[in-house]
RNA sequence: GGCGCGUUGGUCAAGGGGUUAAGACGCCUCCCUUUCACGGAGGAGUCACGGGUUCGAUUCCCGUACGUGCUACCA
């Protein structure tokens, strides 16, 4: 390929967006990138019933906090403006009348409701086929059928109309898939699509053609719901600007819902309890929230890498990839042709990894974000980041930072006592209240120092270090839980190590 | 119904004419820790079915089944 590679992703702002919607833009921005070419976004606003408020921004919002970011865009600008199809309405009439100039397209005047009738009139006949083609189109009404002197009439007195593409029948249209390799598509089996609407607007059929051309899209991925519209688009690039000039395409597989079957959907999600938006997607008429990725927790790095091997694999064993890796090891040939099912369990593995893996100081200010919300006020930057890195190991969302590691910042409000009252005696009781003593007199407050004086006392009085260790350690969190205990104790310091076992003795000599 | 696409453990998947058919998630057991995790060691669990081709098919071909997508003036 001489010319420079660029690849859209063109989404319709109609609501969230789709975990299948941000693992084609990840395939899209990561082709892009390891062949140094552009990644365009093209928003199809064509369907003004279906547009949504703030969908829009809320797209860019989402690629954003991926890290995906476009070179040219409606916000990042380009040289190919405008990015949405909205705007470059009166661009689609002008190829569809070179359609019908050429013989590949007509006029339809037919009303939804003589449109429902035709198809009422098929199924009743036992056609298995209830599409506009070239079957029915003699006997509909559209400027095939009629005289030029009529169809002219018609569009004078202004009657709505489309434009439909005009499919010959009994021709073979080969395709090549980069993903699928190769296929062929029967005419007899494509409709006569509409390609303008009667308000003017293209239908996506006619949009991505004409824009991917306008444009210079070299290759073009979608979902593989698209495959059976291929023969269309083949066809419109051949009346319109020559084959030679097509991008090559590849029909990703679909991410598929992990009970049954079928396409993931957002329904899907909200049933099984996890995400499948990116971000929250707050409804603009009903604001209902529909929860997202980031909000539940998620990095946007384990986001990106759970996505990335939903469909592709680089054949090795390596499952954990950054960005800059996947670029580099991205190859369309490795992407299957099998829709996968999303795993929820496995989602969290990811994010585990990557909380592991990433410098806390990346995604700090989130956590610190959760705490405040929390009620966890005065929080202290380089307390947090020492109680991050201590428990970041038992935590897979970002949310677990506050409940594994709560009792940092205040004491315990309950005790896990079914653990302790079995255990607790007199000797107990005097043990704890030396080890306030000798803890009072300690100078420098360490973890070693601390667990010295513990296991020194416990010689002295004879006592089983593992049962007083953990009856310390639910002193000072209130359950068993959390890492190392003297570490804790170093932590919270000494006032606070002090303080929560007088407490808790109050407590338990109760 | 028609047309398209697909099918390796529960899930993600490597592999590809001869292998003990990788690995990961999840599940179970054990070790570590008198905690919870992390980590470590094990375990159960698979090539949809039927025909070919072949000395030999999970792998190639053809059917069948199953799944899924499309079949809108939605994308």
């Amino acid at each position: 390929m001489a010319n420079k590679v660029r690849v859209r992703f063109a989404p319709s702002p109609t609501g969230g967006l789709h975990l299948g919607g941000v693992r084609t833009v990840l395939f899209n921005y990561l082709f892009a990138k390891k062949h140094q070419g552009d990644f365009i976004v093209r928003v199809e606003d064509t369907d003004q019933t279906r547009w949504v408020d703030g969908a829009e921004k809320y797209i860019f919002d989402c690629l954003d906090w991926c890290g995906l970011i476009p070179d040219e865009s409606v916000i990042h600008g380009g040289s190919y403006t405008p990015y949405r199809q909205s705007e470059r309405k009166p661009i689609y009439r002008q190829y569809a009348e070179q359609l019908i100039q050429q013989g590949n397209a007509y006029y339809a005047f037919d009303t939804s409701a003589e449109l429902e009738a035709m198809r009422e009139k098929l199924k009743a006949a036992g056609s298995n086929s209830l599409q506009y083609d070239h079957h029915i189109r003699m006997s509909m009404n559209n400027s095939l059928r009629l005289l030029p002197e009529e169809t002219k009439a018609l569009i004078d007195a202004g009657t709505p109309y489309v434009i439909r593409i005009k499919v010959n029948p009994n021709e073979l249209i080969p395709f090549s898939d980069m993903i699928r390799g190769e296929m062929e598509f029967d005419t007899n089996t494509v409709d006569d699509k509409v390609l303008l609407k009667a308000d003017g607007m293209p239908t996506y059929h006619l949009a991505v053609v004409v824009d991917d051309h306008l444009m210079k899209i070299t290759h073009a991925f979608r979902g593989e719901e698209w495959l059976p519209s291929a023969p269309v688009h083949i066809l419109l690039w051949k009346y319109l600007f020559g084959l030679d000039q097509m991008p090559h395409w590849a029909h990703l597989p679909l991410i598929l819902k992990p009970d049954g079957n079928g396409k993931l959907s957002k329904r899907d999600g909200d049933r099984l309890g996890f995400p499948v938006y990116a971000m929250d997607w707050i409804d603009p008429t009903t604001k209902e929230v529909t929860k997202g990725f980031k909000e539940l927790g998620f990095l946007p790095e384990a986001f990106i890498n759970l996505l990335a091997v939903l469909g592709w694999n680089d054949g090795t064993e390596q499952e954990v990839f950054s960005l800059e890796e996947l670029i580099e090891k991205f190859s369309i040939e490795k992407v299957h042709k099998g829709g996968a099912k999303f795993d929820f369990e496995k989602a969290k593995w990811f994010n585990q990894e990557w909380i592991k893996k990433l410098p806390i100081e990346n995604y700090k200010e989130r956590v610190k974000e959760i705490f405040l919300s929390k009620g966890v006020s005065n929080i202290e930057d380089s307390y947090l980041g020492d109680v991050m890195n201590l428990i970041k190991e038992r935590c897979i969302l970002l949310p677990d930072f506050y409940t594994q590691g709560v009792y940092f910042f205040d004491s315990p409000s309950s005790y896990d006592e079914a653990s302790v009252k079995p255990k607790w005696d007199e000797a107990k009781k005097e043990y704890f209240n030396s080890l306030i003593d000798q803890l009072n007199q300690l100078e420098s407050w360490d973890a070693i120092s601390i667990e010295t004086i513990f296991k020194q006392i416990a010689t002295e009085k004879n006592s089983k270090v593992g049962e007083l260790q953990m009856m310390l350690r639910v002193f000072l969190v209130g359950s068993k839980m959390g890492p190392g205990l003297f570490i804790i104790a170093e932590t919270i310091g000494k006032t606070n190590t002090l303080q929560r076992i007088e407490n808790a003795l109050k407590v338990f000599v109760a």
